[in-house]
DNA sequence: TTTTTTTACGCAATCGTTCCCGATAACGAT
DNA sequence: ATCGTTATCGGGAACGATTGCGTAAAAAAA
């Protein structure tokens, strides 16, 4: 069984004129007759025409959609991140296809060549953990296509890029932990190659040299699946545990590694004795026991910012050379998890 | 800046062939010669030529894409579903669109006619709060437009279906509330014209009628936005402990009124005194203070489930007729929330 | 009245691909 | 020598929409 839909071919049939003049008068040209305009318009209203975006993507060589390849969406962060792309595309015209790596380079290129072959006219990037070798986003981007980094952006492709202020944001969380009077701050974080781990760990040490806290190499660890894999946190907590210079807090990195290492640390730690700070945009932070003292990011916000770049690199008439790299300041949002040391 | 692909016409000037021949080499017909054959697969290779996809779409007229409406990702079981559709739909050659209603029925309507604009082959839908006239997917379906409804079905469409069994699952939270010695159990869910809300009103009225508790139409409260606004659940809870029947429980239907609810519950009354069950996937209910006692769905095989029959329906090859509802058994997790009463 | 301009429309090409027809040549059978 | 086969390939229409160009008739200017 098949859909038809009906065409500008069956418009012309049934008021015996040409496509062409149909065409016109759909788009409202001055060059055809009022009253023929006036027919054109009526029947196609009353056959509910909707012109073919296929076709039209076919005859423009553009197809007015764009991609999104994100790590996931049960993820609150990116799916905040989505409502804010969405909320723009689809006032500009845009469709958003979403797509998901599941921190798998491997399926992050599947779908950045499928989306890239489907025609869409331009790419919202976060890389997963595992992208090391970006040549093919590379390739795409030296080829014309437009592409917006967010979130996990990479030195390697001069385009425009929008993150949050990690380094202030981990920065402000380990602060907050120091000012409570804890001294042993661990920090667990996700793959060491993410943009956004080198910046929330830089501001992690700029927050202890600030108070005079000597950094500890040990006292980082990192997981490279961002969470995605329980005992790889469990480990971590483990041997930071177990070593002599037990933490007395632990910061986590990420939105998914803050959940399950919350998680993991309760079942460890059922009394949760040790200051606690994460990054994650979940609004049930505070149904949580204890609550938690988060860092939020303003991911719709950034999601706006980062169609709106990728929109204007879409439809500029010549080749940007001017790029930028937007960065929006982070919230901490304190609750019981870091609250002062007894 | 445009981005262009290489055509088969690039190849046919190249090789000085004509474009039937170079499709025909590219698609393995018998009826051209080896060397012909080898020189533009060696060619194409080369090139690194990849078919349009929209161009295919165009000729084809189906797309090899089929189209998601959900209420929102940001939700556990809806993105927990949509990954079961996803795993199922890529090994199959589908390229899946997501796309949200926001529970609402224009925002549910403009996604719909798009998705089918744009040439889905197919659509899954899960209904809005607010779709009380869906003459609009009506016309599409008889038009022959496949689609699979999935957790918010209707009766109104006549295809395959696929939800939890939420009449098992509202059952099992309201018993479960009665063994723990509650009593007075009021039921707080969505708009009241959801399949889903009726069904979970029918299994929370037959665990009352099995255990002789009399039901009482003013302990269930509707939240036509499912919980996606504070205030609304704010007053469902002001007015039922006001009441002089003041619950001792509540049963909450929906993920996202289930976290909503249990928010207003804790600001509303922070020791909660009141047992508390709700319907959500999420995974950090044990990290909440009380921690959640909920009924969990197999979202992720519902949405394979549900892609599975939507594919069957799109490659069928006359059309169904004998559709069916799989109806997937739910899960109790038993937590602190519904402990028994002091 | 003749010439020019304007109005209002149709023809056909185009986008990338497939596929129905033909067309051509080689070759064997008659 | 003629015909039928088979193998191999090209021409061109089609999918739905837009658009440059051409042109008829009508209106305006000469």
């Amino acid at each position: 069984m098949r859909f038809e839909p009906v065409t500008i071919k069956d418009i012309a049939k049934a008021l015996n004129l040409s496509t062409s003049t149909v065409s016109r008068a759909l788009r409202g040209s001055h060059e055809i007759g009022a009253e023929t305009k006036k027919q054109v318009l009526e029947y196609a209203e009353e056959i509910n025409y909707r012109p073919n975006p296929i076709a039209l993507s076919l005859k423009e060589r553009r197809s007015r959609s764009i991609g999104v390849i994100v790590t996931e969406i049960a993820n609150n962060y990116f799916s905040q991140a989505i409502n804010g792309i969405e909320s723009i595309a689809y006032n500009r015209g845009y469709h958003v296809i979403i797509t998901q790596s599941h921190e798998s380079m491997e399926r992050e290129m599947v779908n950045v060549q499928h989306l890239a072959n489907r025609g869409v006219d331009g790419l919202l990037v976060s890389l997963s953990s595992e992208s090391i070798d970006i040549s093919y986003l590379k390739d795409l981007h030296e080829k014309g296509l437009p592409i917006v980094f967010f979130d996990r952006i990479t030195d390697e492709i001069e385009t425009h890029k929008v993150t949050a202020d990690n380094h202030q944001g981990a920065f402000h969380a380990t602060e907050h932990l120091i000012f409570q009077g804890y001294k042993r701050i661990a920090h667990i974080t996700s793959s060491p190659y993410l943009s956004i781990t080198k910046e929330r760990l830089e501001g992690y040490k700029a927050a202890l040299k600030k108070h005079h806290i000597k950094f500890d190499e040990s006292m980082v660890k990192y997981c490279s699946h961002g969470g995605m894999i329980n005992s790889e946190v469990d480990e971590a907590l483990n041997t930071l545990f177990k070593s002599k210079m037990k933490p007395d807090a632990i910061f986590a990195g990420g939105d998914r590694l803050t959940m399950t290492c919350f998680g993991c640390l309760k079942r460890l730690n059922p009394k949760i004795d040790v200051g606690f700070t994460g990054f994650t945009n979940t609004k049930t932070g505070e149904l949580f026991s204890p609550s938690l003292t988060v860092i939020k990011q303003p991911a719709f916000e950034i999601g706006q910012t980062a169609i709106e770049l990728l929109i204007q690199l879409i439809e500029s008439k010549r080749p940007v050379t001017d790029f930028q790299t937007k960065v929006l300041p982070t919230e901490l949002i304190i609750r019981e998890s870091a609250m002062k040391k007894k």
